[in-house]
DNA sequence: CTCATGGTTCGGCCGGGACCGAAGCATTGG
DNA sequence: CCAATGCTTCGGTCCCGGCCGAACCATGAG
């Protein structure tokens, strides 16, 4: 007998998951911004009564949290654990059944530049990856990596200050699911997401998790980082 | 509209996950054993019937692997992936919602040691961590690790051959649902139990995950990894 | 105050799927 | 060849939970 108490709570979260509205308005959380119910609803494709009651049993189950703003109800992920767990499901997912499996997005934008949550997925997210790991600034081991001392004095002259970040580095890596490749996330990969922002290097987009790039995010990312010239052309 | 194909498939996945008894089975599985159909039908308590159409489908998602043996069926997770998308949700489902908790294991065997998956946790895990960790053997960040030159060394000299892992650690960290503190999983914490069964310093349990440590197990640990004399008294 | 908008609650409908009894295959043993 | 064991398939029941229409609160605007 294995705890079936922890199995209970396991199927009971998994559950609430795996329900395709749900499931889809928690992917469209995954863009790392607070949503309205309505814009929820319209994502999962449901009426608004129906995004309500499943909105309120992922409250309930401590999955989301909310924030009241005059008549609006914004809605994130509760904790970057829930995306952890939501980015695991994916991999699984794409991973997994041979057959039906989605083609990636069909969008280009979002193949290039997007948001994961809280930091940069597609390709520009794991150009970034590379060129990181190829000047030796960071390893990257199975789901995760560490700084090194070169890489963590690179970044502190880029102006990317990992705070307080003595000796945990705070680096982990997220399964990219357009182009199946490792991308950095954890704290360093959102410290760059924001950098990124704040240079206005990129800027998100309204009603899609695409990223666009600026014509100085193009020479930013490349003078900076050393990504190499053609890094943004389909596939590596 | 972000991709809605890759949140039905996640959905998919996290449905299969989210039934009671194919979360018990599954939780059964994450022992590291390849089981029996029957035993897993009363892990889950329910009719070989049932159990046999719950298999049916987790195989059709490729979520488990079966192999024939006479007239047995073995059953086993399908890859890591699987495993560490279940610890994910693990990790959210024991977060969660503060109301119905399970307090962790009851028996104390399992909180002593016990396998999770393909490697050790339990006191036993995590205090084979914090040692490694001390020793300046490894370098934990928050859900993976890397090995040190000096901890490689070390590793080796102990007998754990890190085969062929030049420069990719293959170390992740799990959190422990007991302890909540993490210990080491990835190649090094399935290498590690390996060489603690090998050396005969835990067997494993007929009918449940916890792991007998042997009175060679007790001196091999602390001699070995430097563990404190009292690893094993509870909690930290 | 009254209306419009965003969101939630209530009630009833309905389908998917979890469950078990019984029967049907395979494999091993006598 | 027959019996026992382990597992799967089939058929039928039943209930959980997703869905929407309608009505009900809350906030902000005129």
């Amino acid at each position: 007998m294995t705890n079936i108490a922890s199995a209970n709570a396991i199927a009971q979260v998994a559950a609430l998951i795996g329900d395709a509205a749900r499931a889809n308005m928690l992917a469209a959380l995954m863009g790392g911004q607070a949503l309205a119910a309505g814009e929820l609803a319209s994502h999962a494709r449901v009426s608004a009564q129906t995004a309500s009651g499943h909105l309120a049993r992922l409250l309930d189950a401590d999955l989301i949290a909310v924030e009241k703003q005059g008549r609006h109800r914004y809605y994130r992920l509760a904790s970057p654990q829930i995306a952890h767990a939501l980015e695991a499901l994916m991999a699984v997912a794409a991973a997994g059944p041979k057959r039906h499996r989605p083609p990636g997005p069909r969008d280009e934008a979002l193949r290039l530049a997007r948001t994961c949550y809280d930091h940069m997925a597609g390709r520009l997210g794991i150009a970034l990856a590379d060129a990181l790991t190829g000047g030796d600034h960071i390893v990257l081991a199975d789901g995760a990596g560490l700084i090194t001392e070169g890489g963590r004095a690179f970044l502190c002259d880029i102006g990317i200050d990992l705070a307080g970040a003595s000796n945990r580095p705070f680096c982990r890596t997220c399964l990219d699911w357009s182009e199946r490749r490792p991308h950095l996330a954890g704290h360093l990969g959102a410290a760059l997401l924001a950098h990124a922002l704040a240079r206005g290097w990129v800027r998100r987009t309204t009603g899609s998790r695409a990223l666009a790039i600026t014509p100085a995010g193009r020479r930013g990312f490349i003078d900076a980082f050393g990504l190499p010239q053609d890094w943004a052309s389909p596939s590596a």
